[in-house]
DNA sequence: ATACAATGGTTGCATACGCAACTAATAAGC
DNA sequence: GCTTATTAGTTGCGTATGCAACCATTGTAT
């Protein structure tokens, strides 16, 4: 096996690797949210990404791109959180088509409650991680990404 | 904001960073084992899986661990597989609970087609990532996980 | 002006998922 | 030996997802 194989066989344990912290990770989060203020990850994550945004500002296609998801799924991910009253769908007055989102007093109130249980689930479960040998250095590297 | 907050922020950045990324190689790798060989990516980890272990020897439950997935789901996922003629399942001998799985013929040669577009996509994809500020503290280090 | 392309979001449909409840087999307690 | 608890895996059910087709609005060309 030269060279070359053995750099595969790394960045495929690589990304083992990153795939079994990230869904260490995600399935943790989705447990304390769930439980604590009823929220799935994804839809923190929304909420946390439009409140780094002033709670303002953000079209669909942004928010799709800050969880990850397909624009059918943005879609409805928005309609939910606004059934909950948790944020409002603001038609966008230049171009008619595009839609901003607006997070609601009641969005807001959540959001700053869900976020010390973010936070302090992240930090819990990155430590276990830096327990185990497989994980460490993936883990710990986490704390040293810069800003950017 | 002090140190500790600042942690905090670090924390959840690099999350957000590794969630991102994780998409990213995800939705690839799906993309391109889906169209070349007809595999979803955690039906390709399964097999992979199953493969570093001799194609045999694994439980359920290790298949689970192995995928990130629930029992359920894992029962589901080696259904599918199993009617695609991929792999069979056998009974324990010794523990009639226990559910082994074995590479058939077909899953064999379909893992062994599948393993090049994965190790591709995986090396182009890292490759792109780092070239991104925000993606390549973290994409580099994949290179760097020692074996364990 | 009118037609045509491109963009931004939304819906129909099929699929994969997790949870909780279930069955089957083994292990433990008395 | 018989009852109870535990473990391994499977199924019912509700929900979230992606793709492709769709509608509405904006931009462009003639």
């Amino acid at each position: 096996m030269g060279i070359a194989d053995d750099a595969v066989e790394i960045r495929a344990r690589g990304w083992r690797t990153l795939a079994a912290l990230h869904g260490i990770i995600d399935a943790a989060l989705e447990k304390d949210l769930s439980k604590e203020v009823g929220l799935s990850v994804v839809e923190y994550t929304l909420l946390d990404a439009l409140n780094r945004q002033d709670g303002w500002h953000m079209r669909m296609a942004q928010l799709a791109r800050a969880t990850a998801l397909s624009p059918s799924a943005t879609t409805r991910l928005v309609t939910r959180l606004e059934d909950r009253n948790l944020l409002s769908r603001v038609l966008c007055a230049d171009d008619r088509r595009g839609i901003y989102t607006e997070l609601t007093p009641i969005g807001q109130d959540l959001y700053q409650r869900a976020k010390p249980i973010h936070d302090a689930t992240l930090e819990r479960v990155l430590a276990q991680a830096e327990e185990q040998p497989e994980l460490a250095p993936l883990a710990r590297i986490l704390h040293q990404i810069p800003a950017s």
